[in-house]
DNA sequence: GCCAACGTCTGCAACGATGTATGGCAGGAA
DNA sequence: TTCCTGCCATACATCGTTGCAGACGTTGGC
């Protein structure tokens, strides 16, 4: 079978916890007496039994990220940074999809999930600040992304208000009028789609346009859902001079949809988006959106989470951190 | 603290082992007995240690899944819809990015990963055949997607040949003559560029229009090589009539280059990809390319990977599934 | 010359589950 | 009655680590 510390410390003429004491770097060890035990596990080569040191520790060196979906290209880019954060410091980060779904986001924060992780990265999608901070228990958990604003839960977040005012605001500068939002989510109380919208109105309100309740189109933020909101617009003889997708792909639906039917983006209609996903820069014509700040998102959110692990961040009071946002202005928008 | 076993046992009048008959669905139990553990199971609000169940029995109910990069829209599709497969079976999925670099790939065949996980479901980039048959160890492992046939290896792919010829043969039906294909891979010894590559030369040969390696731009997968690759050839004044990016996002690119540059697409240049990443049905022109199964391929390559680890599966050959694949032709190439 | 302090190492008892072996008890056959 | 068989439950050892308490020898202060 595998090698096991028992035989290590047999190898070395020492105790097994002498050994257990090496790998665990305790200060007071012989220099000689560590080189004969690290002599032995490598020629042994041996390799710690993670299992039975979680059992022990009650330390998986695991977090949790709770997502809605990791094929959406923001959540997979966002994924694929926090893991690479988390990878340098020793970490790894094990993916829960909740499909948006609220049983599953429950079962994520107090079932088998939580066990497994040290800390958790959660986006709620469905359930509320008094529904997590009943379930919190004792391991860390950090809110990502999204507009929860709880003095009893850590956040991470982007400006999402400032951000979205700010693209509008754009759009306005450049003569447009009548900006069609799509993606807005009326019956959500948390999310998103909410705050980015009211940064939209606020520029409005700020440029003195009137807000007009027909242009906004709610539905889920899937491309397909994108295309089907502009069609609906158009057959509904919806006027519009820009187009506001509440996150990319979403805008990229809509332009898709637009450039089928003829119109063009952006003599005719304006697009922009939110998240500025890899993909964005590549589109025909490229996308103008805003970018989130997602490297520094993921790397603070990794910080702050292994930091309350770790013990190194007081917990007597929840976090709040914003990353900083940028204006991307391409084709689609200029 | 939590709840254990010995709680439970004691709150049933019990033994600890009759608690975990219980749980394993051990035959025989006396329908009371098992009622009166259940009711303190569910009194108790007991759930089991995972981790104690995997130092015990030496399963973690985790799957390894090692691909290159999790924001690659091709492996975010895949990785959620693995994870989703594995999830029905009652399994969990950990992800490793190796970048496509060997060390990392090494380390996820035999270093804690390994450990973590009852089997791997490995993409190899860099490393071959041999290298993974030597470090397989009692674990079970299916490679994902690319091209190693070995006798030793189970294997869950896509017919890249097969498809390339295909959608070659479709631009060539299509009166193209000068096709430029992007994202050869001339000095990897394993992959699919590879394979495509070597379709695409079927087909041309069945056509009987000679091979031009000039043709032949060499590039890692990347949204912004494919723009690049372009332009180089553009540069180099390399007349071409039709563009197969080897996949998705390496087509992508380029037809973003060819549209800025005033290029029509399809009129002056076809332009095709592999993969059929949800992005490619949105895209302006919409993107012609080969949707390779991947539906098929998560759901066969997650039944093998647990038969295979459950014991159902004999061991004795190895298997080798290619999912069948369709041609999607949409704007970019009609 | 004694005791305290220090540095180094060790033994034992967990952590929370499961496998093996075995102990009772009931009912039927001998 | 006695033995066997089938059902149900238990005790004990075990998986491979780490925390705790303490042992041992050396050093230094007084």
């Amino acid at each position: 079978m595998a090698v096991t510390m028992n035989d290590v410390a047999r190898a070395a003429g020492v105790s097994l916890k002498t050994v257990s004491n090496v790998l665990n770097d305790y200060e007071f060890i012989r220099p000689a007496t560590k080189k004969r035990v690290q002599d032995a596990i490598a020629e042994l080569g041996y390799e710690a039994n993670l299992t039975a040191r979680s059992l022990r520790s009650g330390k998986t060196r695991m977090l949790g990220l709770v997502l809605s979906d990791l094929s959406a290209p923001y959540y997979a880019e966002l994924a694929s940074r926090l893991m690479k954060a988390a990878s340098r410091r020793g970490y790894r980060v094990l993916v829960e999809q909740s499909d948006a779904v609220g049983g599953v986001e429950l079962n994520a924060l107090q079932g088998p999930f939580r066990q497994l992780t040290d800390g958790l990265l959660f986006t709620p999608l469905v359930i509320d600040a008094d529904a997590i901070a009943d379930r919190l228990g004792r391991k860390p958990l950090v809110l990502l992304g999204e507009h929860i604003l709880d003095p009893r839960l850590d956040l991470v977040t982007m400006k999402n208000g400032e951000a979205a005012a700010a693209l509008t605001a754009h759009l306005l500068a450049g003569g447009r009028r009548r900006i069609a939002v799509i993606g807005a989510h009326p019956e959500e109380s948390v999310g998103s789609a909410g705050l980015r919208l009211n940064g939209y109105r606020k520029a409005l309100e700020e440029a003195g346009v009137p807000f007009n309740p027909e242009l906004v189109a709610p539905c889920e933020w899937r491309r397909d859902n994108g295309a089907a909101a502009v069609a609906g617009l158009m057959d509904r003889s919806v006027e519009f001079d820009a187009v506001f997708g509440l996150n990319d792909v979403l805008a990229l639906g809509a332009m898709h949809e637009l450039l089928i039917r003829g119109v063009r983006v952006p003599q005719d209609v304006a697009v922009a988006g939110f998240d500025d996903i890899d993909e964005a820069r590549f589109a025909s014509p490229s996308l103008t959106t805003v970018s989130p700040g997602m490297e520094e998102i993921a790397e603070r959110s990794i910080g702050l989470l292994i930091d309350r692990i770790e013990g190194r961040e007081a917990a007597e009071q929840a976090a709040h951190i914003e990353a900083g946002f940028q204006l991307k202005v391409r084709e689609s928008a200029p």
